[in-house]
DNA sequence: CTGTATACTTACCTGCAAGTAAGTAGGAAA
DNA sequence: TTTCCTACTTACTTGCAGGTAAGTATACAG
């Protein structure tokens, strides 16, 4: 079958979706197979097991954001449309039913995953950190941002900010994301 | 039996633990009988059903920290030893084996609790704010603390970074906890 | 027109999760 | 001393979870 049967893409999508709602132990083959149409079996012959899904989808959100973020960085110089960009892809990423982040999901499982998954979260997490580092220390030579002490520990701590507000606006709506982005702004000393 | 068999709180103890340890759909209530050498039957005499036991467990939370902020009152006026109380109340939670905190655990699996169980976190959250905004105000008046903006959402931006800074310090390993806490002071302005 | 690889389905298995109903041990009250 | 209440245990049930083995339809290669 060359026939373009996207069903371990339909799989992932499905699965991803599932997994930034509810995390990994709150969805099972069955949610993934019956909207989809086929059988638990046709996953499993995609994905042996679920580790190996979580894996695909780990991949995935990396691919994602690489690609998300590479759109930003074509932007070229300025740090701020960099930010912007994060916390727009941020916003649409909560409107489009993901409402949580992978790292997220992914901390409360934690004992459960295997180690290539502990290990793509990993890699993934550095590179959120590598890419918003450069974008904050980028902003803070160009005078576009204010902030005091290390670029990496203050990019930590904006990607914590932020992990956190999308757990948060799922108790108090998702005003309250938009309200978190102004008040990283105002600690960079961004007036508008 | 007036006699103090206090399974009961036995049971929240280590309910308490595994939700903080593995959320609402990380543990059963194997997890919890087994190790108190009881059986699941005696969950249910006291919980009946699992929302029941989770409801129990805001409850115990809520307490707790209430006990524990109240303390940090006791201080009296400055509203530095406060923060720092909240930051130590954390970090003891995390080295407790508790790396996650209640809002965080519920977020995830958000979709699956009663309304009870909604309520009584949304009061939770709400007192949470409540007392830290509190602080807040008393340090910029008091001239502790200097920050932009509005207290609330300032505390809210900061419960956040919380929130997010301890799952990922169970990717990243505890010190980024006491790194994220440094930032905090710095963008209050704390200089020691 | 035969063989082989891909992409599944059918039909199963094991195990555990939550939950229930009925029984029981041991005070406390009458 | 019986009776009742509390705090359980024993012995189930139902249902779904992840996973597997064997069969099948289709395409393409030679």
């Amino acid at each position: 079958m060359t026939t373009a049967s996207n069903t371990r893409e339909k799989i992932i999508d499905q699965a991803f979706k599932l997994m930034l709602q509810r995390g990994l132990n709150g969805f099972s083959y069955r949610d993934i197979s019956e909207p989809l149409g086929v059988k638990n079996a046709a996953i499993h012959y995609h994905f042996p097991n679920k580790m190996d899904l979580i894996a695909a989808l780990i991949d995935e959100n990396h691919q994602v954001l690489k690609k998300t973020t590479s759109e930003f960085m074509a932007y070229g110089g300025p740090a701020r449309p960099q930010l912007e960009g994060l916390f727009a892809f941020t916003m649409n990423q909560c409107q489009c039913g993901r409402p949580i982040c992978m790292v997220g999901a992914l901390a409360i499982d934690y004992d459960d995953l295997s180690d290539d998954v502990k290990d793509a979260n990993d890699r993934f997490m550095k590179d959120s950190i590598k890419w918003l580092s450069k974008v904050l220390e980028t902003g803070r030579e160009r005078e576009e941002f204010t902030f005091e002490g290390c670029a990496e520990r203050k990019s930590l701590s904006i990607l914590a900010t932020i992990q956190g507000a999308r757990q948060m606006a799922r108790v108090h709506g998702m005003d309250i994301l938009e309200s978190m982005f102004e008040q990283i702004r105002t600690d960079l000393g961004i007036k508008d």
